[in-house]
RNA sequence: GGGAUCUUAGCUCAGCUGGGAGAGCAUCUGCCUUACAAGCAGAGGGUCACAGGUUCGAGCCCUGUAGGUCCCACCA
């Protein structure tokens, strides 16, 4: 008894202070090392407002197992951390909590606003990396970057830059969504479209110089009809040939406005007519744009109409609705209205319904940029898993229309523009030239407008790397291997982040990108602040552990697939670490002090060899869906293991010669050896899923070792291979699985000892039983045990058990029941039949047999001649008891 | 309107390139066996949504149907 462990797992006596010892120790720190190969993840940096969530907690955990495992194999892991300035929830968190205080943004100024913002940002930036910390997280903190710092915001700034003089920014005059709650542009990612039920309002436009002749028009939106610059047909439409070039009254406003001819015009919807709003609808804009119509403006900012709204001016859009149709009713203008559903853009953010409007905006040119980011996932130069994200990757690639990126926030990077407060003219330039250059005035003032928080986040694998600097970092760690993140952003991040890797590296950003689903609720819900039903990770590990937590996000989550959260998994995962935490608490009982010589090949029991050989194939199996991706699957592996193999055979096996020290020292050490070394190989391919309890375990039974973080991940070794000692111990647990069965099936109690007979014909798997005879004696509940080539000695009235190759006979005397007995064994004929059946079909298929693969016909062969033997075995039985 | 994905044991989900249906939880039975009752041993439970097709062989491949979920989309 060299070493003691608490009688139950308790994850937070330990996991501080191991998180602690792992930062002190600088284990997470990355350094350029030509010597080592590099490799890369860059964390999707956190919200500074945020707090941890689900979400956070399964994509934190997948890039931590990738980051362990592979700094295990040698490699020099660097996972990248930081968070993000995310301007518009920042800044509308902000001002929530100003107006709370009483306090109006304007008040405060530019200035006096970020200053606040500032502040909060101290405050609560660092509140979500504590939080990933809890998780267990081995990101590199030395290199916490921020979105607005220093060098992230000249990357910004030199971006900007550079597409603009390559003429690929440009500021124009363009439809844009506008949020009249945030009062911003927004682009086109943010826009979600949600069907709701509407009318169609069908309305008439009287026809100028024609009394009593209308044009009807069905709208969804009449109250635009304030901003209405024409009325559009199909140019192919019958119906309105005679129409096309004529003037019609604009009702409520008495403007005149062309009828005109566009092929956009479906003649089979509606009416037919379209009215034209060009300042207010995507499409209309086009057509105005084709028929050279004015734009007009009609809403504010708020969306309540404007100047141009004449006496509707001050009202809210849809007041302004409400009204106008009453009064197109009294007018008799309003033909009917007609229920219609259809699908309205909202933001977001704040869902509110977006207003589409004509503004001056800051624009990327996406076309061009786009063009090597779909060759690179075409060429597979980045993998996209799972692949199927591939087709959603390209629906919007090909689709893809110029970025809206220009922000009416404070609250983020503010574009370098500058404008000449006389003429107008603007420059775009690193810093204020303090003179136009076309008038000459000294007055320059800078852009109000900020840049879409992603365009600070889309330089992200590079620009905490020190770029637009020419860094070693860079030129080592570039580029990144992994990017682990949610399916909900490839629009706003993935496919920003790998255009801007090839236009400003000139390389992909990353060669894999690993997409995992969403954590729903035991419902199978979204889990939001409004339904109340999200579960705190931090509850959970206070509960349960992180490495808890950890395990249950893992697994049988497959990638890109959503989860359903229970509390009863993660009692299941913590009843988990507990199991190992046992398992090794009795190993170090019985470990004696010292270092444990391993032990020549050749003095391992077949048991030994077995356990070995099923770790080493372990070894294999977990890296091989490592590098695949499939955590879920590399982690259940090693959950069977060490849970069945190793906790419910194998260290119940070794008991016998471990509590006998003193019968056979040299075996009792072999066994104790292999429990060791087994017990480390599974905790070290554990180590990246469930870090804490492995560590701990880790570092009490070899107290000479610092840490298992940076210990060698297991690898397959050709020597650890025992093919005939696998095949022999599972002769031995079919052996004792079979009278484990028979003996419940007689409720003979566990207590009671049994002699038990082997009869088996094949003098090697006598041999095999004669030899393990120790090692299942205690698992067979057998008091004496008696390999034999034939029945000789045994009684008629013995309980036989069928076994593949062999009939085991336990005299139970009295207890035996042969009725029960009868029944055991025509249970027993009954599958063995179905077996036969099934076996003898195939074989006697002429087309199985010159078709199916030599090797699948020798299988079938051999398993038909084994429930042969079985079936003659039990009806021989069966007819002795008569 | 276009597309993706799912439908496997009572519940939640695995099932890789097609070769005898799995796990966890729940249920039932027996065990406090000196690592673990957060445990051990055993048991029951599934025409793998439906209908066709390809194949010697289909939970897996193809086509269609039904239902669920999600994404995209400028039909006013």
């Amino acid at each position: 008894m060299s070493k003691e462990l608490a009688k139950t797992y308790d994850p937070k006596s330990i996991e501080d202070r191991l998180y602690q010892k792992w930062e002190e120790n600088k284990y997470f720190h990355a350094k350029v090392d030509r010597s080592k190969k590099p490799f890369t993840i860059v964390m999707p940096p956190p919200n500074i407002t945020g707090q941890l969530h689900m979400g956070h907690a399964l994509d934190n955990t997948m890039q931590d197992i990738l980051i362990r495992y592979k700094r295990m194999q040698g490699y020099n892991a660097l996972w990248q951390p930081g968070t993000d300035h995310a301007s518009i929830s920042t800044e509308v968190k902000v001002i929530e909590s100003l107006k709370e205080q009483g306090i109006d943004k304007k008040d405060l100024g530019r200035e006096g606003f970020l200053e606040k913002v500032w502040e909060w940002r101290d405050e609560y930036g660092s509140r979500i990396i504590k939080q990933l910390k809890k998780m267990g997280s081995s990101a590199d903190w030395d290199r916490e970057r921020f979105t607005m710092d220093e060098g992230c915001s000249r990357a910004v700034q030199e971006v900007f830059i550079k597409l603009y003089e390559k003429g690929l920014i440009y500021k124009g005059s363009r439809i844009v969504n506008w949020c009249p709650v945030c009062k911003t542009s927004i682009s086109d990612a943010e826009v979600e479209h949600e069907e709701q039920d509407g009318f169609f309002w069908h309305i008439n436009y009287p026809v100028k110089g024609e009394e009593g002749r209308f044009v009807e028009i069905a709208t969804t939106r009449p109250e635009t009809l304030l901003g209405d610059t024409a009325v559009a047909v199909n140019p192919e439409d019958e119906r309105y040939q005679d129409i096309i070039g004529k003037t019609l009254i604009l009702p409520l406003v008495g403007r005149e406005i062309p009828v005109v001819a566009d092929h956009y015009v479906d003649k089979e919807f509606g009416t037919g007519c379209v009215k034209i709003t060009p300042a207010h609808d995507p499409n209309d804009f086009e057509v105005g744009k084709r028929h050279n119509l004015p734009e007009i403006n009609v809403l504010n900012d708020d969306a309540t109409v404007n100047q141009n709204g004449g006496k509707y001016q001050g009202m809210d859009r849809y007041e302004a609705r409400k009204l106008m149709v009453k009064e197109l009713e009294e007018q008799g203008l309003l033909v009917k209205v007609v229920p219609h559903s259809h699908n309205v853009g909202t933001h977001d953010r704040c869902s509110t319904t977006v207003e589409p409007m004509v503004k001056q905006q800051w624009f990327v040119k996406m076309d061009e940029l786009i063009k090597p980011a779909v060759e690179a996932v075409k060429k597979k130069e980045i993998t996209l898993l799972p692949e199927r994200m591939e087709k959603i990757y390209f629906n919007w690639t090909d689709n893809i229309r110029d970025w809206c990126i220009s922000r009416q926030l404070w609250w983020g990077h503010r574009i370098p523009a500058y404008y000449c407060a006389d003429c107008g003219e603007f420059v775009v330039a690193r810093e204020n030239p303090g003179k136009c250059p076309k008038c000459g005035c000294t007055h320059m003032d800078q852009d109000e407008d900020t840049l879409d928080t992603w365009f600070s986040s889309a330089l992200w694998p590079f620009s905490t790397l020190g770029w637009p600097e020419k860094t070693e970092d860079l030129d080592y760690f570039y580029p990144n291997d992994v990017l682990v993140t949610g399916y909900d952003i490839i629009f706003f991040w993935v496919i920003r982040m790998i255009f801007s890797g090839y236009e400003h590296m000139g390389k992909e950003p990353f060669k894999t990108v690993l997409f995992h689903g969403l954590i729903r609720d035991s419902q199978g819900r979204k889990m939001s602040k409004s339904l109340g039903n999200g579960i705190d990770p931090l509850e959970v590990i206070e509960k349960y552990g992180a490495d808890a937590l950890r395990l249950t996000l893992i697994t049988g989550n497959a990638p890109g697939n959503d989860m359903r959260f229970y509390w009863e998994r993660v009692e299941s995962s913590r009843n988990f670490a507990n199991k190992i935490w046992n398992a090794s608490r009795f190993i170090m009982m019985n470990l004696e002090d010292g270092k444990l010589e391993a032990p020549d090949l050749s003095k391992l029991a077949p048991e030994d060899r077995w356990i070995l050989s099923k770790a080493n194939t372990l070894a294999k199996d977990v890296t091989e869906n490592m590098d695949k991706f499939e955590l879920g699957i590399a982690v259940q592996k090693v959950y069977d293991f060490i849970w069945d193999e190793f906790c419910d055979w194998y260290i119940e096996i070794a008991k016998t010669r471990t509590f006998q020290k003193e019968v056979d020292p040299e075996s009792a050490r072999v066994a104790m050896w292999t429990l060791k070394t087994v017990l480390i190989q599974g905790l070290k391919l554990l180590h990246p899923f469930m870090p804490f309890v492995t560590e701990e375990i880790f570092c009490t039974l070899q107290e000479e070792e610092p840490t298992i973080m940076l210990s060698e991940w297991p690898v397959y070794k050709e020597e650890y291979h025992f093919p005939e000692a696998e095949e022999a111990v599972e002769h031995v647990k079919d052996l004792v699985k079979g009278i484990r069965n028979t003996r419940a099936d007689m409720e003979v109690p566990p207590s009671k000892k049994a002699k038990v007979f082997i009869v088996a014909e094949a003098e090697g798997l006598r041999k095999t039983f004669e030899e393990m005879k120790g090692a299942y004696k205690l698992l067979a509940s057998a008091s004496e045990i008696q390999v034999q080539a034939d029945k000789a000695g045994i009684g008629e009235d013995a309980v036989s058990v069928v076994i593949p190759g062999a009939v085991v006979y336990l005299p139970l005397e009295d207890l035996v029941d042969f009725e029960k007995e009868r029944e055991r064994l025509q249970k027993e004929k009954g599958k063995l039949e179905k077996e036969l059946a099934r076996s003898r079909g195939m074989l006697s298929n002429e087309k199985f047999l010159s078709k199916a693969p030599e090797a699948k016909v020798q299988e079938e062969k051999e398993k038909l001649e084994k429930y042969e033997q079985m079936m003659a075995q039990v009806e021989e039985r069966l007819k002795q008891m008569k």
